[in-house]
DNA sequence: CTGGGGAAGGGGCCC
DNA sequence: GGGGCCCCTTCCCCA
């Protein structure tokens, strides 16, 4: 079981349970201890998982207003600000995404933008032409439609979308038009597992890359599918495969480009499209023969669908081998391809960029029902063994068609998501390189991918982050090894959450929800399953006028929602599960991860418009514009000095906390405030028959409380109220927060039952702290209190000025 | 030392 | 339940 308090580092080396390759749990030595979280493998990760477990959030670069800059499409000025173009040196075209800086692993970026069709927009008689042509641009428009000597090298990708919606078409998302997409559609895909840096995942309706391992500055973004997108979508897992039969296909067009001159291009019916396919279903695609003229060339379905559907295996498998590139494609074609009713009318001029039709090899039917079979089988898919890993550290460029896939009776062409393709082949090296991968799921993931080929059940990486509170009752209601997704015991590391990104000299880069201990996890899991609302609390709720309160059982405090209540409940539990795997800083909240992100990425979203200054945060924004407004909401009680911060007042105040102005005439005591004085003299003064059943120790402990109060904020909030007895009041408060003490509990039952000691010890017992003795320094006032409910700090601060 | 400015984290509310 | 947002706070640095 993971132990949190052995330290971060600690924590996350004995809970790195990593999953390989094979399927085996993965125990890492003490060699392997070193290694960071940088190589938790993500590739295998499902769409789910990636939206839950990648936190940082990396957003279009928005315009306000029109775009200033005429040069610049849309598409190119969405482009995040950590982003940068890349361009040929003689050419201001894009021809790909870089970094600009270093950005960490579980990075998303999108949605993914581009032209909407739905079904019901597309014409009818739309010819099908257009959604391929769409699929093949050439990076050299001299080279495109207007000469159809389209050589593999020029050829690049400009992908849409089909997005499905329970398995219907729902709608292309087309990124051909760079005035209505985005910079993703730059993006180039990658080629072989070792390069790629990001995966393309669907979440809900809309497309999003993932970085899947840390980029550093200045490197190429390549993107693949996910695994399960690109089993969605009949592509290989990973490019790898493509490659292969791409090169094969690679050396077959060459060979043709020289033999043949380029006949004109012609259209290609849906039916005989079909046809291909429903004859060769299960022909194998990579390695046939013999390009010829004709459009054949495989076509991958890029579809997108809201839900999760399972495959069943035998299916992706066939299909994964379906949707592999038997050959390259050579014909560029201005004119179109097949027909299908339901493809998107759109019209050559609309494209600005040229498009070329790839000869297909062979087309896969597309059948909804496809997608429809056993959600079950999903938890068990593994890309594993549909994604060899061929580490192909060299290659040459190459076309990487893309394929967009025919489909059934009225089912639209899919085209594929990635604007352009520069592949490149090289020597294949033997798939040993292992998988370092780490499963490291959230605290809310409830998928996780188990290979259908292990025969064992995997050891899962449970995340953690429940509270002190949940923990508990996940306990006692869900046995661990009884949970389907707690670890199989044995590894004593199996299952254990791994603090990921704990390793600070060698910082990686995603962010995820860990957990602290196995326990935590399982807790988790079985309340995110099993308990949820307010029965996932480990203690009982009040009811308040037949609605449920929120109540905190710690500090009391209410909160108007069960959400609000958990994550405050964090603040008592010390659970932060959201961690950054860069710094292993940990945050309660995902928004103050995501915000924290930002400092690793240097991005300040936020713009003076006055000054131009750039801030990370509204906040930091907002108190830097008291600069330019003169507001200086922060004022001194005491002098007529403003401030712009607090903080500065608090600093300022320090200043007066030598002046007390209310000396007390009895002893050496003086006070900021005459209430703090009235109070000093209720009966408090050592020089003033103090009580005698109070020990000079309370005594002095009582006045030093005052003391405390006297130079606090609250002192100045409670002199300015009137129509109440101050003192009274802030005698209670002091009382309450002594009350916590445990000496002073005895002193209190001592002297309430002699009725003697401690005079506001009847107003005491109307005073309810935190039971637990908390380091809360917030009193609730009974609610006789004219000010009650009103939060009284004592805090910190108090003690600063005090040692000043 | 003090004032001033910014960076970053944390708690909580609202949708 | 979670995300977005706001506000507050602390810390740090600099003049």
């Amino acid at each position: 079981m993971c132990g949190w308090d052995q330290g971060v580092l600690a924590a996350s080396h004995h809970c790195s349970a990593m999953l390989t390759t094979e399927g085996a749990p993965y125990t890492p030595d003490d060699e392997e201890l070193k290694m960071d979280v940088e190589d938790v493998d993500m590739t295998k990760w499902t769409e789910e998982e990636f939206e839950e477990k990648c936190t940082y959030i990396v957003k279009d670069y928005t315009w306000e207003g029109p775009l200033e800059n005429q040069e610049l499409t849309r598409a190119e000025a969405s482009l995040p600000r950590n982003l940068a173009f890349k361009h040929p040196a003689d050419s201001k075209e894009v021809t790909g995404v870089v970094s600009r800086e270093y950005i960490p692993k579980g990075t998303r970026f999108g949605p993914l933008v581009g032209e909407s069709y739905t079904a019901e927009n597309v014409p009818k008689d739309a010819n099908r032409k257009y959604f391929w042509r769409w699929d093949f641009i050439s990076a050299n428009p001299k080279i495109c439609l207007k000469d159809t000597r389209l050589t593999l090298e020029d050829t690049r990708l400009v992908r849409n979308t089909a997005i499905y919606s329970n398995g219907d078409f729902h709608h292309f998302v087309d990124g051909l038009d760079e005035e209505k997409s985005n910079w993703m559609r730059y993006v180039n895909p990658a080629h072989s597992q070792q390069e790629q840096n990001l995966a393309a995942c669907q979440n809900g309706m809309n497309i999003y890359f993932y970085t899947v391992k840390a980029i550093p500055a200045d490197q190429e973004l390549l993107v693949w599918y996910c695994p399960e997108f690109a089993h969605r979508l009949n592509y290989p897992a990973s490019g790898e495969i493509m490659m292969q039969k791409l090169k094969q296909s690679l050396v077959e067009a060459k060979q043709h480009v020289t033999e043949v001159k380029y006949p004109v291009k012609r259209e290609h019916s849906v039916s005989e499209i079909l046809k291909d396919v429903l004859q060769e279903p299960s022909r194998p695609l990579p390695t046939r023969p013999g390009c010829t003229n004709s459009p054949d060339r495989p076509l991958y379905p890029s579809a997108v669908y809201p839900l999760r559907p399972t495959l069943n295996e035998d299916l992706l498998k066939s299909n994964t081998m379906f949707g592999l590139p038997s050959r390259s494609h050579r014909q560029c074609s201005v004119t179109p391809s097949p027909r299908v009713n339901s493809s998107p009318e759109r019209s050559p001029e609309s494209s600005p960029t040229p498009a070329c039709i790839e000869p297909r090899d062979k087309i896969l039917a597309f059948s909804p029902a496809l997608y429809h079979r056993g959600l079950s089988h999903f938890q068990g898919y593994s890309a594993t063994g549909s994604m060899p890993f061929y580490p192909n550290p060299h290659y040459s460029r190459y076309l990487m068609p893309h394929y967009p896939v025919s489909s059934l009776s009225g089912q639209p062409s899919l085209g594929g998501i990635f604007p352009h393709m520069y592949p490149f082949y090289s020597n294949l090296v033997p798939p040993h390189v292992p998988f370092p991968s780490a499963m490291l799921p959230s605290e809310s993931s409830r998928q996780f991918l188990l290979p259908p080929d292990s025969s064992s059940p995997r050891d899962i990486l449970l995340p953690a982050a429940t509270s002190a509170f949940t923990t508990a009752t996940s306990l006692k209601d869900k046995p661990v090894h009884g949970h389907p997704y707690a670890p199989s015991g044995g590894s004593p590391t199996a299952g254990s959450a791994a603090s990921t990104g704990c390793v600070p000299t060698k910082p990686t880069s995603a962010i995820l929800r860990t957990s602290h201990s196995e326990d935590e996890a399982i807790n988790l899991t079985k309340i995110k399953r099993g308990s949820t609302g307010y029965k996932s609390l480990d203690y009982p709720l009040k009811k308040q006028n037949g609605k449920i309160k929120y109540e905190c059982n710690v500090c009391t405090k209410t909160f108007g929602q069960l959400s609000n209540l958990k994550v405050h409940l964090r603040v008592h539990s010390g659970e932060r599960p959201f961690k950054c795997q860069t710094c292993s800083k940990g945050f309660t909240q995902l928004a103050h991860l995501q915000k924290h992100y930002l400092v690793h990425t240097g991005e300040k979203p936020h713009e003076c418009q006055v000054c131009h200054k750039r801030f990370s945060s509204t906040s930091n924004l907002k108190t830097h514009l008291r600069l330019h407004s003169g507001e200086k909401p922060y004022q001194c009680k005491i002098c007529p000095a403003k401030f712009t911060q607090f903080v500065h007042l608090k600093l300022h105040k320090r200043l007066h906390t030598r002046e007390r102005p209310h000396q007390c005439p009895h002893c050496h005591r003086n006070y900021i405030h005459l209430s703090s004085l009235r109070l000093h003299l209720k009966g408090y003064c050592l020089a003033v028959s103090p009580s005698p059943s109070c020990s000079l120790d309370e005594l002095n402990r009582v006045n030093e409380e005052i003391e405390r109060f006297d130079i606090s904020d609250n002192a100045d909030r409670l002199e300015e109220m009137e129509g109440f007895d101050v003192e009274s009041m802030v005698e209670k408060q002091i009382f309450g927060l002594l009350w916590q003490e445990m000496d002073f509990k005895a002193s209190y039952h001592k002297g309430s039952t002699g009725g003697d000691m401690l005079s506001p010890a009847p107003a005491l017992s109307a005073y309810r702290l935190s039971e637990n003795g908390s380091e809360t320094s917030v009193i609730k006032v009974h609610c006789s209190s004219p000010i009650q409910l009103l939060p009284v700090n004592v805090k910190k601060e108090t003690e600063d000025a005090m040692d000043t």
